[in-house]
DNA sequence: TGAGAAAGACTCAGTCTGAGAATAACTTGG
DNA sequence: CCAAGTTATTCTCAGACTGAGTCTTTCTCA
């Protein structure tokens, strides 16, 4: 029986029912402090009007090309732009049960991506619906992609932990404590200031000094901060780990 | 221009050139203390005569749903079998890049799986070219399936870090030194015994004891180990890190 | 010029870790 | 039945790591 089906699915795709498969984006970035995520308005049944992920189907090309086009395309940014390319994105998990789109059979692949800031979305261009929104704020997204972003946020506060992707957030030189601002934001919890400083020196890779300082101190006092620039360590060890969370273990 | 694509793509999606979906898995188990993968043979071109991760392509059903029935006719275990409902199943990630197959373009959702001990597949079922491999002597898959198992032992040696699904693999009951024959033959290396005894009771809800021991000592000796059963905890917390790798880090 | 803020270095007690060892309960081969 | 070899489980101990708090110094702003 199963046999059978898969000799002839083999031959035969069109046996079986037409599958579309997108890729959609969850695209993170902070701004003034919060974690902002990109959306755009859907302007078409079905959910019109409502608001969604950035994605579009997928072309000849890699899942991971489909998804850093599209990030180009709703951002505005040029396919060249030295931002875009210091954009960190990875996949997160695929969504194709039947019925998430009333319309036919849709695989989403969907994409986590970690961006320096960005300007706004170029109002006018393609983009023109597309904008970076407070996570805390966002609800009632079209289709599955409430849980979609909840996926992505979960895996952005554990992948804080084990790997230096905090610094995609950031410029290309950075200070701890706009790093520990990163954390903050992302984990959405205050950190010791002293011990953060410690452990991220103290991870081999993590960061290394530029031997410069910012130019003035903070918005508010304070001394001039050294500068740092992402180090070569994929992952981090030891880990920085979340501040406890006993109970959400079970 | 994209805008219009997308517009169309949502009326007229065969404007798109066909797209299959299979689900792949890899499902792992322990046998005689080494890490055993399923492979199946391959009948048909392409890759005739290859081994292959099982897997078929997606009916109208979930992902998930597809994987779990895979699994059952690869395995030729009963649908409603015990066994199989132990068996964890995870999604893995999405393998969809245009040339994978050579027929077209196919997207492949991984499963990544965790059996206990299970009987070896029924010769002369569906499942009749099925078999347990110990992924050290696997290499030289059909497709893209060396990568995939790759990220699947990957994922499996992470997984066992954070979550208490190295139970998974064992039956209902089991003692901590069973357990501990799990985490070596995954992470492939020998663990502390006192240490991981230590650590493993130490951690809220990994396991909990049944209040009986082993009826007989180890096949070479040594007292009667006390029972466990899987505890509630769906983290580790805090985490059994492997042995350190200081280097791979980079 | 004084108050307040932040960077970065330290301190300290409690916790966790790896390595090793001790004890006791069993196995098997002889 | 006995000796040798294994394994479960518990302990010990020194070194490393952690969270919380302090101190000094440098800056910004009013």
């Amino acid at each position: 029986m199963r046999a059978e089906s898969t000799f002839l699915a083999g031959y035969d795709p069109t046996a079986f029912p037409p599958v579309a498969v997108t890729v959609d984006i969850v695209v993170l970035t902070i701004r003034d402090g919060a974690l902002h995520v990109l959306l755009v308005e859907r302007a078409e049944h079905p959910y019109r009007g409502r608001l969604a992920l950035p994605g579009g189907f997928v072309r000849d090309e890699t899942l991971a090309e489909a998804a850093r086009r599209e990030l180009a395309e709703e951002t505005g940014l040029r396919p060249g732009e030295a931002a875009l390319a210091r954009v960190h994105l990875e996949q997160l998990r695929t969504y194709g049960d039947p019925g998430r789109d009333p319309r036919m059979r849709v695989m989403s692949v969907a994409y986590l991506g970690f961006a320096p800031s960005l300007p706004d979305p170029l109002a006018g261009g393609d983009a023109a619906s597309a904008a970076w929104r407070p996570v805390d704020d966002v609800r009632d997204l079209a289709f599955d992609h409430d849980i979609v972003l909840a996926d992505g946020l979960e895996r952005a506060r554990a992948k804080l932990e084990y790997t230096p992707l905090g610094t995609a957030f950031l410029g290309p030189e950075f200070t701890i404590g706009e790093l520990r601002a990163v954390y903050t934001a992302v984990w959405g919890e205050p950190l010791h200031p002293g011990n953060f400083h410690r452990k991220v020196l103290s991870v081999p890779g993590f960061v290394e000094s530029t031997g410069g300082t910012t130019s003035r101190g903070g918005e508010r006092g304070g001394p001039r901060a050294r500068l740092y620039r992402a180090g070569d360590a994929t992952l981090l060890h030891p880990a920085l780990l979340r501040p406890t969370r006993e109970e959400q273990v079970r």
